[in-house]
RNA sequence: GGGCCGGUUGUCUAGUCCGGUUAGGAUGCAGCCCUUACGCGGCUGAGGUCGCAGGUUCGAAUCCUGCUCGGCCCA
């Protein structure tokens, strides 16, 4: 359901954005790459992606791939989604990925992509990368070391660790700064044993006092904290441990052996040399690889970066620029762009992905970037097109295996949506109008797509961002298929239609917030769109004599207070619409049309439409040219909400007049200025108020609402409200099954009108 | 640990930016009603110290401060 979600709030714009006139380009483009569908694939076809050649593992992926995008577009085009499907391309196709390519061709001409060293996740029973993603997290009983390090003056401070064979890779020691005991040491330098080196006491605030002695050391790399710890201290890195998890030559003697084995030699050593205070067990969070239950181990690697840092004010500037829906939003985007640490990691260590355009000379190592007319090329698969090194003029090359980040692919779609680089006139399309977007994915999609766009085309990529929120389950939590909390989308559509959950996309919360799902609220919305084709087949049987180019009738204040309603509601409609505040849209069409037309104004204009022998063919007439531009007004709103019921009650009742091909063509309403009157409205409202009130003394003295009244006396003070009333007396009778009516200038006898206290009526059944 | 969002009737939610309406709607609940569109309906009713505590103001759901409890994202 969090399509139905997000793809309604893109329809409806667009569908509203043509009724206002505009060639609205609504393009689709399928996201193909990544580690959900090399996971997706192994599962399925229950391999692993290093069991057979990666061509032909990519061929499995596309077909896996193929399978859901039928899916998926098959539930777009039952939620009724007008997109323009002669734009729809996938980014796993070479014609797609090529952009890619050609974006990182472009960005390493000038300079923007370099190779540098970057901790990652490693796995070394797997012996690969792996992204956060795939680690999982499990609790594991340890030991925890307290090792004595000694200090200059001969004294010691106590740590404690878990993993004592990274002590040749310590880099610092931190205490936090709010703690009494240690705050004197910061700054002082500390010998590390084992390493047989000092390091300097550094202060650090994410130091837990609570934790082990308060004291805790550094490591390159024992977890992600100090990952964190190394880039903002700037501290070196010593790896110790190999892609294969054995120590390598910078742990000394220790080199050659298992991480698990040195552990051992190293406390040995420690308890030897009297450094180890004590041991004590210790159950932890390890993060162990998805596949093979191995603990991960954070390791350097040579990665592919792009800059993005230095894009840093830019991006802000622009993000200032860009206008979010809901505003709040932008917030997340600036706050992301402030707090990153280190630039793009553009490499992956995968197979399914656009490959990176790059060959290595075997001879001499130059790197050898593809030219723009190469793309598509995998040089996986192919070497490089001039043949020979232009170094050294070897023919021999060595590919890079690396693909790139799936961001990297989906990071130029507003370029390419505007027709980039092949349309010469792609800037008349960009930057795109809306780019709509999960809150979830600001950090990635929004970001990646300005980042990109700035370096690129020196231009922001989006005017305006256009957030959904996530769908809720019926227990308040993100709706999803492992909490059991999930509801199929086909199931709602065989039960409810498309029109009805489109309303609940749109009504169920405002912009940018979460939606439970409720069958309630689907019901709710289904409902609606029954009473209002009952309400417009109620209208048809009296229209069937109308003739909408026939000369106006003279109207009624009941008539001309429906007609002012419509003209604000519209005008309400269309401001929030403007705003994109759907939920606002969706109440206002539903309040005026449930309330304000069918309970209140039907109601007071059937005796009218019955009876033209009693109450004149004018006044019949009357009601005639309110109810037909009404409904044909309310469906014209209704449209880019929930397009379906909307357009079958056009080509019934208004095609053969109006003759646009489709509501959805149609002109959208331009408020009627003249039509709208704030003392009609008041006016009328006093009269809907005695027709309730009526209703009320019905209700309370037990008889049916059609119960005759013989007459029925009204008091008022005001002179302007008795002629108000007066002038309604034939729709309140009408209406209210009265034989008699009076409307008296005097103080008030009888019940008070609700809301009226000048207003008094007696009722004789 | 950092950031963001939220706490409004039994339940879900609007309103908060820009202070003043009888705090709106839905659902649930109770009562009534064959009313020449709709009983898959209509009418009527009950239900709220707008998370807590202060402050600003003639006036606070709305602005400010602190606290508290949830949710999400990032560490």
């Amino acid at each position: 359901m969090g399509n139905v979600l997000n793809w309604t709030y893109i329809d409806a714009l667009a569908r509203y954005k043509r009724m206002r006139g505009y060639n609205v380009l609504f393009p689709q483009g399928w996201d193909c790459h990544g580690l959900p569908t090399e996971i997706k694939t192994e599962e399925t076809y229950k391999i692993k992606k290093t069991d057979l050649p990666p061509a032909e593992f990519v061929k499995l992926c596309k077909q896996l791939i193929n399978k859901y995008i039928t899916i998926m577009k098959k539930a777009i085009i039952r939620l009724g989604c007008s997109v323009d499907w002669t734009t729809e391309y996938k980014t796993m196709d070479p014609n797609y990925w090529k952009n890619t390519q050609l974006s990182f061709i472009q960005l390493h001409k000038k300079g923007l992509i370099y190779k540098g060293t970057h901790p990652i996740s490693w796995c070394t029973s797997c012996e690969t990368a792996i992204a956060d993603a795939e680690v999982e997290h499990e609790q594991k009983e340890g030991t925890l070391h307290y090792i004595k390090f000694k200090l200059e003056d001969g004294s010691h401070l106590t740590i404690a660790t878990t993993r004592p064979e990274l002590l040749p890779a310590c880099v610092t020691v931190a205490v936090n700064p709010q703690d009494s005991r240690y705050k004197r040491y910061i700054g002082k330098n500390i010998y590390v044993p084992i390493a047989d080196r000092s390091v300097k006491i550094i202060s650090e605030r994410t130091v837990d006092p609570d934790f082990g002695t308060g004291v805790l050391m550094i490591c390159t790399y024992g977890d992600k904290a100090d990952v964190k710890a190394v880039t903002t201290h700037k501290l070196p890195s010593i790896i110790l441990i190999d892609d294969k998890g054995r120590m390598n030559q910078n742990a000394g003697k220790y080199a050659g052996l298992t991480a698990k084995q040195a552990k051992k030699a190293v406390v040995a050593d420690l308890q030897e040399a009297g450094l180890l205070e004590k041991t004590e067990p210790h159950s932890q969070e390890v993060g162990t690889c998805w596949r093979c239950k191995t603990p991960i181990e954070i390791l350097e690697h040579e990665q592919w970066f792009m800059k993005t840092r230095i894009f840093t004010e830019q991006v802000k500037k622009n993000t200032h620029e860009v206008t979010w829906y809901p505003d709040n939003m932008k917030k997340r985007m600036i706050d992301w762009a402030n707090s990153l640490d280190w630039d793009w990691v553009i490499s992956r260590q995968r197979i399914f992905a656009t490959p990176i355009p790059i060959w290595y000379c075997t001879k001499c190592n130059q790197v050898i970037i593809a030219e723009p007319d190469w793309v598509p090329i995998d040089p996986r698969n192919e070497p490089p097109k001039t043949g020979k090194c232009p170094k050294c003029g070897s023919t021999k090359f060595t590919p890079e295996t690396d693909v790139l980040d799936t961001w990297f692919d989906s990071s130029i779609t507003c370029a390419v949506h505007a027709g980039w680089p092949d349309n010469k006139d792609w800037q008349k399309l960009f930057p795109a109008d809306v780019h709509p977007s999960g809150y979830d994915i600001i950090r990635t999609w929004a970001y990646y797509l300005m980042v990109r766009s700035l370096a690129l085309f020196d231009e922001k990529p989006y005017k305006s961002v256009l957030i959904n929120g996530m769908v809720l389950g019926t227990d308040g939590r993100k709706m999803s298929k492992s909490l059991g909390n999930f509801v199929s989308t086909p199931e709602v559509f065989s039960k409810y239609g498309a029109d009805a959950p489109r309303q609940w996309a749109t009504s169920g919360g405002a912009t940018g917030s979460d939606i439970p799902f409720r069958w309630e609220d689907i019901e709710y919305a289904w409902r609606f769109l029954r009473k209002l084709w009952n309400a417009s087949r109620f209208a048809g049987i009296h229209l069937k004599d109308y003739n909408p180019n026939q000369k106006p009738a003279k109207l009624e204040l009941i008539d001309r207070w429906l007609l002012s309603k419509m003209e604000q509601v519209t005008q309400k409609v269309t401001e929030a619409l403007e705003n994109c505040q759907f939920n606002v849209a969706t109440d206002e069409i539903r309040k005026f049309t449930w309330h304000s037309f069918c309970d209140n104004y039907l109601e007071a204009v059937k005796h009218r439409l019955y009876q033209p022998e009693t109450y004149g063919n004018e006044k019949r007439e009357a009601a005639q040219s309110t109810l037909y531009p009404t409904i044909y007004r309310i469906i014209q709103r209704l449209a880019p909400v929930s397009p379906h019921r909307p357009e079958e009650l056009y080509k019934i009742m208004f095609a053969d007049d109006k003759k646009h091909e489709s509501i959805h063509v149609s002109q959208w309403p331009t408020i009627q200025k003249e039509l709208i009157d704030d003392e009609t409205e008041k006016s009328g409202d006093l009269i809907v108020a005695v027709m309730g009130e009526i209703r009320r003394d019905k209700a309370e003295n037990q008889k049916p609402l059609n119960a005759p009244i013989q007459k029925l006396t009204l008091y008022s003070e005001d002179k302007e409200t008795v002629e108000v009333l007066c002038q309604a007396e034939e729709d309140l009778a009408g209406t209210c099954k009265i034989e008699k009516m009076e409307v008296i200038l005097a103080k008030g006898k009888g019940k008070e009108l609700q809301g009226y206290p000048d207003i008094h009526f007696i009722a004789e059944y």
